[in-house]
RNA sequence: CGCGGGGUGGAGCAGCCAGGUAGCUCGUCGGGCUCAUAACCCGAAGGUCGCAGGUUCAAAUCCUGUCCCCGCAA
């Protein structure tokens, strides 16, 4: 098939790859512009634009996707469908009725549940017992598509938004090509109405850890916000991001330190090992280093 | 030149601002105590203080350059 694909985050280049693997005509990836980031703000290629390029694949990064050059040459290349997968801008009419068979999208999550931004993310952070990758037909409303594929993943219960995400990554791949491979016979079905809950787009403060909660929510907190932004407790010397944890039966006042070795922490209701945390400019170490190095004792206050 | 923190025995840190005997917690090794121990007691090994140069009677500490790591921000 002839497709446009359009992605930009590590999470699409799987998919990418996997349908130029399949052997489809990908007559253009569109990714978001490049952008300063990191330390320096060196302006730096999106993912799927580098593994475009490695492929050798034309590729165009538009800031304006909805007139002018690009939506001509969207709408010029006559593609057979366009393949959606975490671009990262909402499309319009143009975008997703020019392709033959309209728009596909890939999300990670099981429509209805966890429509919007951050699926991954919220599933974990609500402790759900599964998630998912679905490929919808896409329609103007966000992620409220019929659905051509859907396939489940059990979540582990030790599972961080990083794992999750890669594993979905590569479902997604897989998702994407099969339905493409029956594309021209596959009937999307309608999404449940009942169920449908939104997921929204992750904000730095949502690592922000309150010791005061139970140690359930802090645990699914903490894994939901791992590795980006990162679950991290307020002090006056900056955050201090949690790693890992794991919970454990221990009592005592919220925020206190426990144990140094292994380093356990109280919380509103239960306890927390701290398995691997990271003081500001800090390296990450284990909760015991970082005990000896704070000369943290029992009884103390963990991070103030 | 986006802002900032840091490189000190195996690990995490203090010492640096007011140059002059290498410190703390843990680990390791040996011994002791104990039914036993990740607990406790005694003892030991292990560092040319990231690298190069400079100032000085003397540099982990002051100055210059250089490499590396990390937080913020995006």
């Amino acid at each position: 098939m002839r497709v446009i694909f359009m992605g930009t985050p590590d999470f699409a280049v799987p998919t990418l790859s996997a349908l130029h693997e399949a052997g489809h005509d990908i007559a253009l990836v569109v990714a978001q512009p490049d952008r300063p980031a990191g330390r320096g703000q060196k302006l730096t290629k999106p993912p799927v634009a580098a593994r475009a390029l490695e492929l050798g694949l034309p590729l165009s990064q538009p800031r304006a996707i909805h007139a002018g050059r690009f939506a001509e040459r969207y709408t010029g290349l006559e593609a057979d469908v366009a393949v959606v997968i975490a671009y990262g801008r909402i499309l319009g009419a143009l975008h997703l009725q020019s392709p033959r068979y309209g728009a596909v999208n890939l999300h990670a999550s099981l429509l209805p549940r966890w429509r919007g931004a951050a699926p991954i993310q919220a599933a974990l952070l609500a402790g759900d017992p599964e998630t998912g990758v679905c490929a919808q037909r896409m329609e103007e409303g966000l992620d409220t598509g019929d659905l051509y594929v859907e396939r489940r993943l059990p979540i582990d219960p030790h599972e961080t938004a990083g794992t999750l995400h890669d594993k979905l990554a590569a479902l997604s791949a897989e998702v994407a090509v099969e339905t493409l491979a029956g594309l021209p016979g596959l009937v999307p079905k309608p999404q449940s109405h009942d169920g449908i809950c939104w997921a929204p787009k992750i904000d730095k403060v949502d690592g922000l850890l309150h010791l005061s909660e139970s140690a359930v929510a802090l645990d699914r907190r903490i894994r939901a916000m791992t590795p980006w932004p990162g679950g991290w407790i307020a002090g006056e010397a900056g955050p201090l991001k949690i790693r890992e944890a794991r919970r454990v039966d221990a009592t005592g006042p919220a925020g206190t330190v426990l144990s140094t070795r292994p380093l356990v922490v109280a919380t509103g209701e239960g306890a927390l090992e701290l398995e691997s945390v990271q003081a500001p400019g800090k390296k990450p170490v284990s909760g015991t280093d970082f005990a000896n190095g704070f000369r943290l004792a029992v009884g103390d206050p963990l991070w103030v």
